[in-house]
DNA sequence: GCAAGGTC
């Protein structure tokens, strides 16, 4: 009997399908001489220090440098305290029968890095010798999976990549457990003070905004703003410069030729400027950019849009949420028309399916070498029935942005008229001439300045129209906005774009801070240690949070860079350079680390938490 | 009591 293992219950079902093997059995798929089974994620994790004989938080076990590193079944968090996962202790039960009964291992857990550590922590923590085989896909659909299986690799392809792996994950250990004890300790063991490879660059982002934000000093200017009339018709238009005193700006306004001052049509028209603009449709949603506008839109955070995906997803109604490509392959493609054609008579959607469904689709978001792990967020086509509203509203998001990216071209005319009167003036509107994919959701454009018109009136060069008023505007120069979810996120994707190192920011170029899967997870623990908090929509600093940032600022933990580097040297390993290079640097530099971080003291007088 | 990674 064949085994197949998959990272997760829906990859195990989809791969059975193919097989058509639907025996349902507890813990695993069988039929055709093939069980099917599945992980949820890693079983497995490094083991905490305890078991390396290092008990309580004290300063004669740092650093902690394990010789060998041990597994542990993942932990859930009870009323009685912190236990092993029971579902998880039951699956690693049944995936160790099957082992034990398999004549052959194949290996379909994701084709990347963790998803090889998934498999390969579960093979040695049971101990298993037999061979295996890996399924290597990008997408799963029948065709991709047949082929697949037609083209399995030896397992032994892939040690190197379970050789980077290894090291990734006890990196974060080394460094993450060390720099924490060591901060908390020093600062005197009265909470839990967190450090760690993903979280203190974040946290540091969010700090760093922040005392920009309170230390701008804004700058007051003004501009002088007019109105005129074209035929019963007004429109805005706003003087082409702005004055840093207020004397220099009255003078330009006195000087405008408005009837009160005994114009009658003192705005001469000197151009007027006409471009079309074509906007090309969104891409598809992965998590992250789903989470983003779920946050902008209805508020929810980056969390609560994880969760309600998931629940989706667990309903069948939506594909594997959490997905880093905003792409489909062209066999994925290929379903869409009938996929869209289901939409036909949605309240919402219907009209927009059904103009879809006659027209040729925009295939931006078709690119088969950008699919990595998992497509796209795609709506699967199962009928949603009396969904609750949250669910409902993220549902819409999916299937809104699916029509969309295969609409046409939003086309708008951008207009900008020059006027003369007294000083120079300028008036700009954009009217939308084809909505394209604007049309799915018919929203206004977001960033729509108060200056700009909704609409112009049609006017020629030389014209001259009346100025029926005239207001002096007193503004001030903004500082770059705090931090909200959405726009955190972005930045965690887009870390390491800045890095002057062009090596590391290579190194980084497809990854970022953090992974698609974690950066909710990453925010809520900022809070959970008291890092950060939610005000409105803002993520703010707490004291704690700016005095742990004024200890670390300066060292490599704070930075995007050291992500950067252990990313350059993973990747070295995943081509066969040496493990043991890298990991004794690892281990000079948590030495460091925790050196440095023993001499520091938290610089706030703030309430501590007991410890539990 | 700690990391970051994955998932239900």
């Amino acid at each position: 009997m064949k085994v197949i293992i998959a990272e997760k219950p829906s990859v195990a079902r989809e791969i059975a399908r193919v097989f058509g093997a639907n025996t349902k059995k507890d813990g695993y798929l069988e039929g055709k001489g093939y069980t099917f089974t599945w992980a949820f994620g890693h079983l497995l994790q490094l083991a905490p220090p305890q078991e390396y004989g290092f008990y309580g938080w004290n300063i004669r076990n740092l650093p902690m440098l394990p010789q060998k590193f041990k597994l542990s079944v993942r932990k859930v968090k009870t009323k009685d305290g912190i236990v092993e996962d029971p579902a998880v202790r039951k699956q690693l039960d049944i995936i160790q029968r099957l082992f034990d009964e398999a004549t052959e291992i194949i290996v379909a857990t994701d084709a990347g890095r963790e998803g090889e550590l998934i498999f390969r922590y579960i093979y040695y923590y049971l101990k298993c010798k037999k061979p295996f085989k890996r399924l290597w896909i990008s997408s799963q659909t029948d065709e991709a999976i047949k082929n697949g299986f037609r083209n399995l690799k030896p397992g032994t392809e892939y040690d190197t990549l379970f050789n980077s792996a290894h090291c990734r994950s006890q990196s974060d250990w080394l460094v993450g457990m060390n720099a924490t004890q060591a901060l908390s300790i020093s600062c005197g063991n009265r909470s839990v003070l967190s450090l760690g490879r993903v979280q203190t660059p974040t946290l540091a982002m969010i700090c760093a905004r922040y005392l920009e934000n309170k230390n701008f000093v804004p700058q007051q200017y003004y501009q002088v703003s007019i109105q005129l009339d074209k035929d019963g018709q007004v429109f805005k238009a706003i003087s082409a410069k702005s004055y840093k005193t207020k004397e220099d700006a009255e003078t330009i306004l006195e000087k405008v030729e408005d009837i009160a001052s005994g114009f009658p049509n003192g705005g001469h028209i000197t151009s007027v400027e006409a471009k079309p603009r074509k906007e090309p449709p969104p891409l598809l949603h992965d998590l992250s950019s789903l989470q983003q506008e779920a946050n902008k839109k209805m508020g929810f955070t980056a969390e609560q849009t994880l969760g309600i995906l998931q629940n989706l997803y667990e309903g069948k109604l939506i594909t594997y949420p959490r997905t880093g490509s905003r792409y489909i392959g062209d066999d994925v493609f290929a379903g869409i028309p009938e996929l869209i054609s289901k939409y036909k008579d949605h309240p919402e959607f219907g009209k927009q399916a059904t103009f879809l469904t006659g027209h040729k689709l925009g295939k931006r978001s078709v690119n088969a070498a950008k699919v990595t792990d998992h497509h796209a967020i795609l709506p699967t086509g199962e009928p949603a029935y009396q969904l609750s509203g949250d669910r409902q509203a993220m549902f819409n998001l999916v299937v809104g942005r699916m029509l969309e990216s295969f609409h046409q071209e939003c086309i708008k005319e951008i207009t900008k008229i020059t006027i003369e009167s007294g000083s120079t003036f300028t008036a700009s509107g954009t009217v939308i001439s084809s909505a394209g994919w604007r049309s799915v959701f018919n929203e206004a454009d977001e960033e729509k300045k108060d200056e700009e018109n909704a609409s112009l009136p049609k006017v020629k060069r030389d014209e001259n129209l009346p100025v029926v008023d005239k207001v002096l505007l007193e503004k001030q120069t903004k500082p770059k906005a705090l931090y909200n979810e959405a726009t955190l996120l972005k930045a965690l994707e887009t870390a390491g774009k800045e890095i002057e190192d062009d090596e590391l920011r290579y190194a980084m170029k497809d990854s970022g801070l953090g992974t698609p899967a974690t950066r909710a997870a990453i925010i809520e623990t900022l809070i959970k240690r008291d890092y950060i908090k939610r005000e409105k929509k803002s993520l703010l600093p707490t004291d704690t949070g700016l005095a742990v940032y004024n200890i670390v600022k300066d060292q490599r933990i704070a930075q995007a860079e050291l992500t950067g580097s252990w990313e350059k040297r993973l990747e070295e390993i995943r081509s066969g350079a040496s493990v043991n290079e890298f990991q004794e640097e690892i281990r000079t530099y948590t030495r460091s680390i925790t050196q440095d971080l023993l001499k520091s003291e938290l610089k706030v007088a703030e309430p501590h938490q007991p410890i539990k």
